[in-house]
DNA sequence: CTATATTGTGTAATTATTACACATTTGATC
DNA sequence: GATCAAATGTGTAATAATTACACAATATAG
């Protein structure tokens, strides 16, 4: 201890023993975790928010979050609010980013983790426990509380990211799906529109997907075949990329 | 009042009473920033360092790191923490990740946040008002107390990713380099090898490299020509980039 | 002046991307 | 069952990007 401590003096450092009165006084900040979850459906991305009950935030949507307690490590926590608040508990959850502004919260200093997931509207039945819960089209998501916006625009943002350049986006359909909804899917995330013969020549070139020998079922037109991803194949070719684009 | 309380109670959801309560008595943690300092030198890719003072930890390296204040921005204690640590302060600093378990920490429950710069050694001349704070080749960079490996990983593989889509690296060479500077910072980071001519074609074909009419100097061997990047012509280019990649 | 080390340059083959049009199949309607 | 509407399924030519690969020129060191 002599040692750490004149280490301390000499080089302006902290001891373990200022540093844990430091940490268990007048430092502590509390933290909570924001969840952002988004969903398709109706060819249309959709984010699951609720509403806001704060009197500052009237009538104003918001994320789902909470804090996080002391004992209860980050990602824990994340899946614990998300049950909470949806019953959701089969997902996984990605974590984004962390919002630390001092003023960010009325009710005090809160920093804040948000994390973000994926999920198919179809399978994934939501446990309302409360009705002020819902499914908004991105379209729509403006004036959120708090600064939710911010967070809610960061996630949409790296989730066009991703999208690109990983399979994510087969968690938002049903297991057997079209070329069809599978372009709808990358149309409505990234907020653009594709060549048809194009998306199909990519997707088979890839040769990640299984035709199923099925074809859709009750669509008023032609129906297209199904195909699942084959994940498998995915993992084991998964590609090192090395380029340089910018 | 009486609105929000019944809501409260109708939906299990707190009143803002409630949660100024909770953010703070019980809910508090300490919240910490580790920066991830990137150098380049001696066609080697160079962490910042800086030898771990607690006994738990005795000889091993650590990222340089302090608690957030609880009136200061998250974004301002990565400024203040880096600048105290090393005197660095016209470096931009990036949010990388949160990292949240409840033991990485023995002072007890501490959150950090990592954050991440990239550097030209020869143009910040640090502080050192610590002379246990050190350039490592990233070669040797195992074993660091704390999370700080898992950390450090982290950010090496962000910054991998980033430099190949983004003009960083230019924030660790000098000013005026030349072609082959430029690919062994690339060699470096991605740690791979180029194909010298493929390179050069790359590189001029973007077409952001001003040719300053300068050669090297004081080198062994032919010097090659000096270029800067044009970074005004890049702002004004960048591009939209949409296109499925797995 | 010789040796060494590194710069600077070009082409052919392959692969990936883009733009673009028409016949086919189904369900719905009359 | 004929017709319509709506979507599926398919191919090619032009262009652009990537890869693999070898030799002459130039500077410094000795």
């Amino acid at each position: 201890m002599i040692t750490e401590e004149k280490a301390a003096s000499a080089k302006n450092i902290k001891t373990l023993q200022v540093i844990q009165s430091e940490v268990e006084n007048t430092n502590r900040i509390a933290l909570s975790v924001d969840c952002v979850i988004f969903g398709f459906d109706e060819s249309k991305l959709k984010v699951l928010l609720i509403r806001s009950d704060l009197k500052k935030f009237a009538g104003r949507w918001s994320l789902l979050g909470d804090l996080v307690f002391p004992q209860e490590d980050l990602d824990a926590a994340a899946y614990r609010i998300l049950k909470q608040r949806t019953g959701l508990s089969d997902v996984y959850l990605e974590q984004v980013s962390t919002f630390g502004t001092v003023s960010r919260h009325p009710a005090g200093r809160v920093v804040t983790v948000a994390y973000c997931s994926l999920i198919n509207v179809q399978h994934h039945k939501l446990n309302i426990l409360d009705n002020e819960l819902h499914w908004h089209d991105i379209k729509n998501v403006t004036d959120l509380a708090f600064d939710h916006q911010q967070i809610f625009d960061t996630c949409l943002r790296q989730l066009q990211k991703r999208v690109q350049e990983h399979p994510l986006g087969f968690n938002l359909l049903p297991k057997k799906f079209s070329l069809r909804e599978l372009q709808n899917l990358y149309e409505a995330i990234l907020d653009t529109k594709m060549d048809r013969r194009n998306f199909r020549k990519k997707f088979f070139s890839m040769d990640f997907l299984i035709d199923l020998d099925e074809m859709e079922q009750d669509v008023p037109h032609r129906p297209g075949k199904l195909y699942k991803f084959n994940y498998e194949k995915y993992e084991k070719r998964k590609k090192k990329w090395v380029g340089i684009d910018f």
